[in-house]
DNA sequence: AATCCGGTCAACCGCTCAGGA
DNA sequence: TTCCTGAGCGGTTGACCGGAT
């Protein structure tokens, strides 16, 4: 489809030139990205068609739309996406199927383009050599009966593949489903993920498993894990919406009541355990977001061989 | 060094939708 | 209500690039 910059004959009428206009295709010069983007800063988004004839561009509207959206504007994020954004990508894909525009809107900085072909390359390649990433629309999870439970009763099946662990509550009363996806944590060898093991499940973490009096660089993995999946669970009831600070599972039915508070997704927690006898545990935490700067920095450590043969000898683990 | 091959990504196409006449 | 136009979206293509052979 993308050629060498030729003149061809548009399809596009000119709205006002009855001339047959010959409008440029394929890459876009440096010259005509200056002029595009030197039209847009003087004059802001108006008729895509009216700016690419009075930017002097012979280029259709659409064109002019797509350089713009996908490459000139100044607010774009370069690069490649974090592991916190491929987190994000994989979950809202899940929930929202291949709305591509959807997606890149929760991803400030980010153009459905960019995500499409992110979809269509990479992940779509490692789905295709691990056969396991948990992303279509409607997963293929079956219920069990050793699987564990959240404090109300929804079944949390678990599934992974080395760098991405994705959790599901199923509840059977309504036959509906809530999903949570997160990174394995870099230190993930050093500090085993506690949702992964059998004695713990997410909602009824016993103290052990709590960090103990502050922030545990360890458990930044855990809090990607619940950060994830709380930024898109606007579905679960239990979940208050989008926004700011907010508890999660805090109308937990029985047994201990477990909040997981954060505000803004990265900077301030507070994880608290409150028992029958209302014993509470609490920590918290300023862990910044994990994926970002130091930490993310160790990205590069991980011992994936190491990270997949750990993870695997977890027994509640399926579909691996 | 040449060729092949697979991955990436910019850009096009066709379609739908919304708004206005 | 119908038609037209522009904007936006998702699917697809193909140039380009780097690694493998």
């Amino acid at each position: 489809m993308r050629k060498p910059a030729e003149t061809t004959m548009g399809k596009e009428k000119m709205k006002n030139n009855n001339s047959k206009t010959k409008l440029r295709k394929g890459l876009w010069s440096p010259e005509e990205d200056e002029k595009l983007i030197k039209y847009m800063l003087r004059n802001g988004q108006g008729c895509w068609s009216d700016i690419a004839r009075n930017a002097g561009l012979e280029r259709c509207g659409k064109s002019c739309r797509l350089r713009w959206i996908n490459y000139l504007r100044p607010d774009l994020k370069r690069g490649a996406f974090t592991p916190y954004e491929e987190a994000l990508i994989l979950h809202l894909h899940s929930n929202l199927g291949n709305r591509w525009s959807q997606i890149a809107a929760r991803l400030p900085g980010r153009t459905d383009n960019e995500i499409k072909n992110f979809w269509n390359s990479t992940v779509k390649r490692r789905l295709k050599s691990n056969g396991n990433y948990s992303t279509s629309s409607s997963p293929n999870v079956s219920t069990d009966e050793s699987n564990p439970k959240d404090a109300t009763g929804r079944e949390i099946v678990f599934t992974h593949d080395r760098d991405m662990i994705t959790a599901m509550f199923m509840d059977s009363s309504s036959s509906s489903s809530i999903s949570m996806h997160g990174m394995a944590p870099p230190n993930y060898l050093k500090y085993p993920f506690p949702f992964l093991d059998n004695s713990y499940d997410v909602f009824n973490m016993t103290p052990p498993c709590l960090p103990q009096g502050g922030a545990g660089e360890g458990y930044c993995g855990d809090f990607s894990f619940v950060e994830a999946g709380v930024m898109e669970l606007e579905s679960d009831p239990l979940t208050p919406p989008l926004e700011s600070t907010r508890s999660f599972a805090e109308n937990n039915a029985g047994g201990d009541h477990y909040t997981f508070d954060h505000k803004k997704y990265c900077n301030n927690y507070s994880l608290a355990n409150v028992d029958d006898q209302g014993s509470k545990i609490e920590g918290v935490f300023e862990v910044g977001n994990p994926w970002q700067g130091e930490n993310y920095s160790k990205m590069g450590e991980w011992d994936l061989e190491g990270l997949l043969e750990n993870v695997s000898s977890f027994p509640c683990l399926t579909d691996f």
